[in-house]
DNA sequence: CTGAAAGCGCTTACAG
DNA sequence: CTGAAAGCGCTTACAG
């Protein structure tokens, strides 16, 4: 019953040859006094603590950071690992002291997570030399791994949903497209897409990335006359403000007007009929971040993109 | 420079002199180095990782998830502790195994939180031993602290405000109060503030917590000629359907019938006019469990409960 | 086959 | 005023 034997035992090492007798031995004791190893002591030996540090601008807020968080949580626990998660709302002082903090505490990677929004990010310096991931967003010089949603891929699947059902002509987009990262990609997708059917995009309805925005110049847009048969909107909350001006018009969806949104998998679940959206799988992005953070190999500084996924709702008429 | 000089000025610890110039020495050489304290080493040493343990139900499905974890961090932080998070999703297995696996890593307490409802839990025998309090639940026999919305205040305050906008009749309820937890509470707060207000509820239409369930039983209700003056939701859900059947027949909120719910904060942000709604502070709550369970004396094993909150929209009618 | 010893990076009585 | 020593609970060369 020396520490050797027991470690040994209690590692299940093959290495070295225990005695059935000492084995035994151990196992018993271990049983009978609920044995359960000290990672505390184990952290301190091996300089590892299986877990990964999970930064996050905003907790609340909406059901981004959960997902992500979910997603992240479930690949940790496949690698046994746990997740150590700091809010960072409040400014880059509290970014630099928990990136110390967790970097004090020996995690083996950080991911650090935008939920607000897909963006483009300075990188704490407090970041050299660690680990890391960045989660639903890019570094500004590009000097980290990246897991985001392939956007680009996002407005052509947009586009597909249309043209797979019949739609050719009066098409617009709501939102406008100069957001850092989403935006530009999205319309790229969904022109290319469509260029390739011989469709043209009708036109653009500008507006802001929030609810009231895209109600007023919906509505407005509607008010002078306009009668598009389809909309695209670049994100959910335009696709709310967009389907509250059309209702507000007293026109329906989709008889008279088809709308299909990019984003927009939390408004879907509360409008009537349902919405046709497609969708960031962030809950997937979550765990492909953990699981390229701890990979074997030192993960290279790319950009690693995750598609999007078609939701069927009935927002979508069938032309013809 | 012996390390115990170097610890008691790293420490800044007085209870010893230490001359100016080892003092300064030691800073001078720590700044130099760009030392860190080693969180493990300590960790080990004092038993105390400054650490506590989050277990969540679900993390994606909703924004709830994301309110508790927020503020749970934000009480962390301010105690200079790291929360370490594990998603239970997946059987009761996975529940027992994380907390294990925060135990080994000798967290200073768990908060263990359900983020899908409010709910009666039974506790895992993981958990005894541990510093623990639960989060949206209840333990069924009682046996550990737990931070819960006051629902009960949720129901009064749903009655004052329609009393404050002077209805005095023709009041329902919608969705049924069998659920678990918070059914009961709320409508009893609410038929005790409008019985002492002399006031009747006229009756309650009964269905499930959810967006459909509460559609059709409030759509089938209108459809036999229901004219209700107000509605109080008893849930989010049940509040959009509500308000979806609202429309459906052609009724206006709040002209023709006005509307308030009881935890609706996510729903509200999707409806117009905006809803009203007696919210539950899901931030507040996150933040004072880990106060709870932080806090100097052993947590009694009580039910402390939170008060909610009016959210003024504008689904609510003056009468007269 | 098994045990004594060192060491991970700290803190803290204790003895100068 | 300062340093040598022990010890937190583990693992792992190394020597029997």
């Amino acid at each position: 019953v020396s520490p050797t034997t027991a470690s040994y035992v209690l590692n299940g090492r093959d290495d070295m040859r225990i005695s059935k007798e000492a084995h035994r031995r151990v196992q018993d004791a271990a049983a009978r006094l609920r044995y359960r190893q000290n990672r505390t002591a184990l952290n301190l030996r091996t300089k590892t603590t299986k877990s990964v540090g999970l930064l996050c601008d905003f907790l609340a807020g909406g059901r981004v950071a959960g997902q992500l968080l979910s997603g992240a949580s479930v690949a940790a626990r496949a690698i046994d690992h746990l997740l150590v998660v700091g809010e960072v709302a409040g400014g880059p002082g509290v970014e630099d002291a928990l990136i110390e903090e967790m970097a004090d505490r020996q995690v083996d990677g950080i991911v650090y997570a935008a939920a607000a929004a897909t963006s483009a990010v300075r990188v704490s310096r407090a970041l050299a030399g660690q680990r890391a991931v960045l989660l639903n967003c890019v570094a500004q010089d590009r000097s980290l791994p990246a897991v985001v949603p392939d956007d680009h891929d996002g407005g052509r699947l947009a586009a597909q949903v249309l043209l797979d059902a019949g739609h050719r002509t009066e098409m617009y987009v709501v939102g406008s497209a100069d957001t850092p990262v989403a935006g530009p990609a999205r319309l790229a997708g969904l022109t290319e897409r469509l260029d390739r059917a011989g469709v043209e995009v009708a036109g653009v309805v500008a507006c802001d990335w929030a609810v009231l925005s895209a109600f007023e110049a919906v509505r407005g847009w509607l008010a002078v006359g306009a009668r598009p048969r389809a909309l695209v909107c670049l994100d959910g909350r335009v696709a709310l403000g967009t389907w509250q001006a059309v209702e507000d018009a007293g026109l329906r969806v989709p008889a008279d007007i088809s709308i299909v949104a990019i984003d927009a998998d939390e408004p879907a679940q509360w409008v009537r009929p349902t919405l046709t959206s497609v969708d960031v799988p962030y809950v997937e992005l979550g765990r492909r971040a953990v699981q390229l953070l701890m990979g074997s190999e030192e993960p290279p500084a790319r950009v690693f993109s995750a598609p999007m996924r078609v939701r069927q709702g009935a927002s979508v008429n069938a032309e013809r």
